[in-house]
DNA sequence: TTATTAATTAATAATTATTATTAACTGATT
DNA sequence: AATCAGTTAATAATAATTATTAATTAATAA
């Protein structure tokens, strides 16, 4: 739909079926998540197809990699400036709409031209801690 | 030596090779990276021990895990609470010793009890810029 | 509408990073 | 010096991701 020609990438049923999982979706998701998901109601979908897609709506900023799981990319399609919270117990991700201020001050940047800043907080969700 | 009593846990060459490669350096370096150095003075070490002594080293809070070079781990031994910032395009990580102040309001953790939290920034160092 | 073409799919192989297994070994304690 | 528990390192296994490519398909132009 225009939805896609205003991203410039080809629509198809694939790319279309991706991006119905993550529209909305707060589960911020691996690869694997996603995959599983849509094969459900697309049953020929292959991974490749899942990174392709994720690759072209990350460069069209359609969708936000996330590095605060090691070992495994997330992915948020929520692209509006926010922070996260991953239970370091169940990994689960919530969001966390605050904006914090953070001023680098000129001598400490080591000549860097800096592009942006990432914020994530590690801690127990409440099911976890009560799980002990 | 006394450093690794103090670390509860049994001083071997291979450890103190690793443990020396570590100290001062500002590098943030892969268990890759680690493996490479190491190997030129003591050709028998393997892959198994640099992430066994990570982990050990890890644990005892010698040195810490870095997830902002997504794909791969980077160890930092400088554990005094600092930001990183890499490089986009090379990988470089900086120091960046500032304190930011992060205050989440309690009614936006949903539930989470917090532990940490860790702030990066991205940019391009002098060189990439350079390089266009 | 159809033909063309350039991008995409999906099967598969390859790669990269990390973790697991285990027999041989070794440092620390007795 | 002997014992033993922890460690090494070779290797296999796993997990996540990227690369390859022939067949397919969406977008565009005739």
């Amino acid at each position: 739909m225009k939805e896609f020609r205003r991203l410039q990438i080809k629509l198809t049923p694939q790319r279309l079926a991706i991006l119905n999982f993550l529209r909305g979706n707060k589960s911020h998701p691996s690869a694997e998540d996603i995959y599983k998901a849509v094969l459900k109601h697309y049953p020929t979908m292959s991974f490749a197809t899942v990174y392709n897609t994720l690759e072209a709506l990350k460069s069209k900023h359609r969708v936000k990699e996330l590095k605060i799981d090691s070992g495994k990319k997330r992915y948020d399609p929520d692209t509006t400036k926010h922070h996260h919270i991953l239970c370091v117990k169940c990994k689960k991700i919530l969001d966390l709409h605050t904006d914090f201020k953070l001023d680098v001050p000129e001598e400490l940047t080591h000549g860097f031209e800096l592009i942006g800043n990432s914020i994530e907080f590690y801690g127990l969700c409440r099911k976890c801690r009560k799980r002990h």
